[in-house]
DNA sequence: ATCGTGGTCGTAACCGGTTCCGCCACGAGG
DNA sequence: CCTCGTGGCGGAACCGGTTACGACCACGAT
């Protein structure tokens, strides 16, 4: 790039520049932009007039490399349109603005590959917090990698944070900020069988991914609880989408076999029961309970409104950059967020035989 | 920070520690992770070696200063969890990670003094383009800044790209990407007067918003059209949330002012009618016809789905990364995306009389 | 009048890379 | 056998800031 012609307007003025103009050393100018130094008044003055009229703002990079800190977080998730993800990032975000940081976003799309590959990319850039939001893929390999990271991380003073997964162990040195899954799940499958529920169909297992192995978990703890046990043919395997929720509706209702509630993995996944039971005019609660998980706004929005998990994604969110960026004095750091159940109109009792 | 007491494996690696361990000079490990240079075969295994043994990662920030351009679009939005913005930012996100960019983030929740000051910021990143997306406020002074913005920008041989708002002027440097706001208001709003509405609500307006500003003379220019004019006591203001949906209908329902028809200013503003009119037991579109704006996810979600205008929301946010990130061989830096209607089952004739 | 002292400010050494320039050794051509 | 060209590599000057250190000045105190 080819560097100014004059000294002034025309390229980025620097330090340099301000000092030429202004009259005084580099050091001086540097020490006015820190503002911790002594300055005496007139030449801060001096100084401060230069930097606006040379529209003057400092390089972020050199600062960074010269100084100790970044000041920016990174933070992963599987795609920004998720209603989920969205909260928590808007509470990343907002923390980490507060903090006064910046915030570097990457997305996944659901590959365990690339999210290696970006948190490689966050290394480089020294954030000072390498979020990952979300369920993280029960492999083994994948958790090594990960428990690498957070090492390497933690060695370079920055530091991982588990938002929404498990802690990889008790020896990494990494930040956990869970919610309350599996009780959520325990919670919501109680009010299904107090209603009088007895077959429910969990739909949307994710193969490997934390987030579902613990929400069946807490399905199947609730059974158990009611001295009962889910059937493995009313759970079935999915993805977190619209779609998916309508085909596996669909299926199940061509299956044949008898159920009376489904608990959809995720409130996603309930618009798509939704539209699959009102093409099978099928009424809820009338003829079919149906439950969901996250408590994203669309659950007002679906008719009748929809019973679900409430999960707190902004203060998930917050936390996590919270514990990250203050972990000097912050002396916990793995905390887990509760969960409780946002009763609305989409339960009823089992329809009469 | 203190550095590290063995020159290995503690803090980070850096060259320096590569070239030492390797045997060679810091430059021949400069050119190895460049790539860009002959580097005997024999040579770089050496280098690959320790960087790999020493877990070496380069910094970002030495990189940025030495070379020339950062690799960081910057991109500025109203807030992550809106659908709207999620999806332009998925597009944004997206098109960067395929330019070998990442994407920093930041938030303005409608704060238009923020807006500036977070574009500061980005300056002082050296974000190769800062996207600022969503509607614009109307106000000379804020634009002024705006396009002193953008000229610094362009100075300092970043690019300041208009994502969904107007241009702020011929002589500007600024790449704009634009969708037909007005048409498309244009367009659903002769839907609505075809099926035979005459006296059709306007819900949502934002004083001193673009968006707003567009749709409304779209919804006027369709009147017009048609040989009528829009009546005045149906245009009201609101936000654009659901919840000033609800409360502008419950208003207009109690004013008492006779209509046949809603135009949401958006989706979310819709999903707020649909209650308001759930609860005073109009059906639609029997009773009353709605339609919204954007096409988000949830229009389908909504009973009956919403008749909406598509915007491209995805083509959108990519569009604006490309243009800017190539644009010494992209020619056009202005582009208008169109927006068509989504027919669905939110609209019928007016209901008899 | 001299010395000590505290408040300001300039000099220079970094931070961790990139890149220009020049050196060296080697093989080929005259 | 000597010279010239070339591929591979090291030395050093940056990029734009921060900060330790020391110089300088004007004071009041002795």
């Amino acid at each position: 790039m080819a560097r100014r012609a004059t000294p002034e307007q025309v390229g980025q003025a620097t330090v340099k520049d301000v000092a030429a103009r202004a009259g005084v050393s580099i050091s001086t100018v540097s020490r006015v932009l820190g503002g911790t130094y002594p300055v005496a008044t007139a030449t801060r003055a001096k100084v401060v007039r230069a930097m606006r009229e040379l529209d003057f703002v400092v390089n972020a990079h050199a600062r960074a490399l010269a100084g100790a800190h970044t000041k920016v977080v990174a933070f992963v998730l599987d795609d920004v349109t998720g209603p989920f993800h969205a909260a928590v990032a808007r509470g990343v975000e907002h923390q980490a603005t507060t903090e006064g940081r910046l915030c570097l976003l990457c997305t996944t799309h659901g590959d365990p590959q690339r999210e290696l590959a970006v948190i490689e990319l966050m290394r480089e850039q020294q954030a000072d917090a390498v979020i990952l939001v979300g369920g993280a893929w029960e492999d083994s390999a994948h958790q090594e990698r990960m428990t690498h990271f957070a090492r390497a991380l933690d060695r370079s003073g920055s530091r991982m944070v588990l938002c929404g997964r498990p802690a990889l162990g008790p020896d990494v040195p990494a930040t956990v900020v869970e919610y309350d899954n599996e009780n959520g799940a325990y919670a919501i499958t109680s009010h299904l069988l107090s209603a009088g529920h007895r077959r429910i169909a969990f739909l949307g297992v994710v193969e490997k991914l934390t987030t579902t192995t613990q929400r069946v978990r807490g399905f199947t703890e609730a059974h158990r609880a009611h001295g009962l046990a889910p059937d493995p043919d009313l759970i079935v395997t999915g993805a977190f989408t619209r779609g998916s929720g309508y085909q596996m509706t669909k299926q199940l209702l061509a299956d044949g076999k008898p159920f009376t509630a489904i608990f959809a993995a995720t409130d996603i996944v309930a618009s798509g029961v939704y539209q699959a039971l009102r093409e099978a005019d099928l009424r809820i609660p009338e003829d079919v309970s149906v439950v969901g998980y996250d408590d994203i706004p669309l659950a007002l929005d679906l008719v009748p409104p929809l019973t679900t998990v409430h999960v707190p994604h902004d203060e998930l969110g917050r936390t996590a950059v919270r514990l990250a960026i203050n972990r000097a004095t912050e002396p916990v750091q793995h905390v887990m967020l509760g969960t409780h159940i946002a009763v609305r109109q989409s339960v009823g009792p089992p329809p009469p035989r």
